[in-house]
DNA sequence: GCATCTTGTCAACAGTTGTTGACTTTCATC
DNA sequence: GATGAAAGTCAACAACTGTTGACAAGATGC
C-alpha cells in the first residue's frame, strides 16, 4: 500500500504538471528533475530529452475525452467542462490554456499545433456537422478561455457564477446558430 | 535623400519586426542585431538591454490607434481593422497576435498583459459602455485571431472574402447584444 | 589644437541551457 | 555465489544566453 511511483512516473507527473502550467520553454530540465526528486540525466535516458518528455505528456491527453452525439445545449455543456475548465487535480490548467501556452513555441509549437488544435476542431466538427459553425465554435471557446486565463481580463472571468455560463451560452449558441450562405 | 537611418532606428525596427513576429523568448539579442546590421554592445547601450528593446517597441504601439465614437456595425469594422489586420508592412503581426504570443513569456508577459490587454479593454469599454459587452467582445477578437493566427484552423482562415466578414460580424453582433440579468 | 561627447567596435565575461558517458547500486535469474 | 540487465548517480561537456568594460574613430565646441 502507498506505492512509491518510479523515477519515470514521478518526472511524468511533475513534466504534466509544470510544462502545462508555465509553458514549454520556461521550465528546465534541472527544474523538472528536482520537483519529481531525479537525477537530471533520467530524462535523457527514459524520454530521450527535454523535448521526448514534453511529447509524452501530450499524447494521451485526449485518451480520457469522449465526446456523446447530443444536442447544441448539452454540446456546450461537455464542451466547457472538457475543454475549458481546469482538470480534477486543481493545478494543472485546461487542454486550452496548455494549446495556447505552447502554441508559439519555437521547439513544440507546431507539434501541439497539429496534435492537438487540429484533433480538437475534428473532433467538434464530427460532432456539430457542419465544419464553419464548428470552427466558429472553437474559436468562442478559445476566445473566452485566452480572455480569462491568458490575459486575466475582468468582466470574463467569474467562475462558477450563473452569469459566467450565461455569457458562455450566448457566444456558443451564437457561434452554433451562424449558417453561410454560400455553397455548402 | 534616402537618409541612412541610425543604428538606434535600425535596431527598434528589426527588434518590432521580429520580436512581435516570432515573440520575445525566441529572438536572441545577436540575431537582433545581425538583421538591424549594429553591434551587440549597442542594444545594451541604447536600451538597456533586451528588455528595454521589447518594452520600446511596445510603448508607442497604441499611438496611431483612434476609436471613433459610432454605432455596432462601423465599431465591428473599425476592431477589425485595427486589432486584427496586420500592419501596413505585411510582415509585422496585428496588436492581438503580438499580445497573445508574449502573454505567458515568464520576462515580458505580465507586462504585455498590463500594458495592452487592459489598455486595449478600457477602449472597448469606454466605447461600447457596458463593460460586461465590452469584454464579451474583446473574447470574440481574441478567439478570432488566435484561431486564424496563432492555431491556424481551417475554416476560420479566409481573409478578404465576403464569408469571413460575415463570421466575424456574427460574433461580434452576438457580444455586443449580450446582456446579463443581474444588477447594473 | 585641445578637450569632450557621441557613436560604434571588439573581446571577454558569468550564467544557464540540454545532453552525455562513466560509474555505482540494486535486483532478479541461472 | 556469479552474471547481467536495469535503475540511479555524478561530474563534466559544448552551446548558447544577455551583458559589460576597454578601446578607437569621428564630430562638435571652445
Amino acid at each position: 500500500m502507498a506505492e512509491i511511483p518510479s523515477a519515470r512516473d514521478r518526472l511524468l507527473a511533475a513534466a504534466r504538471q509544470l510544462f502545462w502550467a508555465r509553458g514549454y520553454a520556461n521550465v528546465s530540465v534541472r527544474e523538472l528533475a528536482g520537483a519529481a526528486e531525479v537525477d537530471i540525466a533520467l530524462i535523457s535516458r527514459y524520454f530521450g530529452g527535454k523535448r521526448g518528455l514534453f511529447q509524452a505528456t501530450l499524447t494521451d491527453a485526449f485518451a480520457d475525452i469522449e465526446l456523446p452525439a447530443c444536442g447544441a445545449e448539452a454540446l456546450v455543456d461537455h464542451a466547457v467542462r472538457l475543454f475549458v475548465e481546469a482538470p480534477r487535480d486543481g493545478v494543472t490548467p485546461s487542454l486550452l490554456q496548455m494549446m495556447l501556452m505552447n502554441a508559439h513555441d519555437a521547439d513544440v509549437g507546431a507539434e501541439v499545433r497539429a496534435l492537438h488544435g487540429d484533433r480538437l476542431q475534428k473532433r467538434l466538427e464530427r460532432l456539430i456537422g457542419a465544419p464553419d459553425r464548428a470552427a466558429l465554435f472553437m474559436a468562442a471557446l478559445l476566445g473566452l478561455s485566452v480572455a480569462e486565463k491568458s490575459l486575466r481580463l475582468a468582466g470574463i472571468a467569474r467562475p462558477g457564477t450563473a452569469e459566467y455560463e450565461a455569457q458562455l451560452r450566448h457566444m456558443m449558441q451564437a457561434a452554433l446558430s451562424y449558417r453561410h450562405d454560400s455553397r455548402d
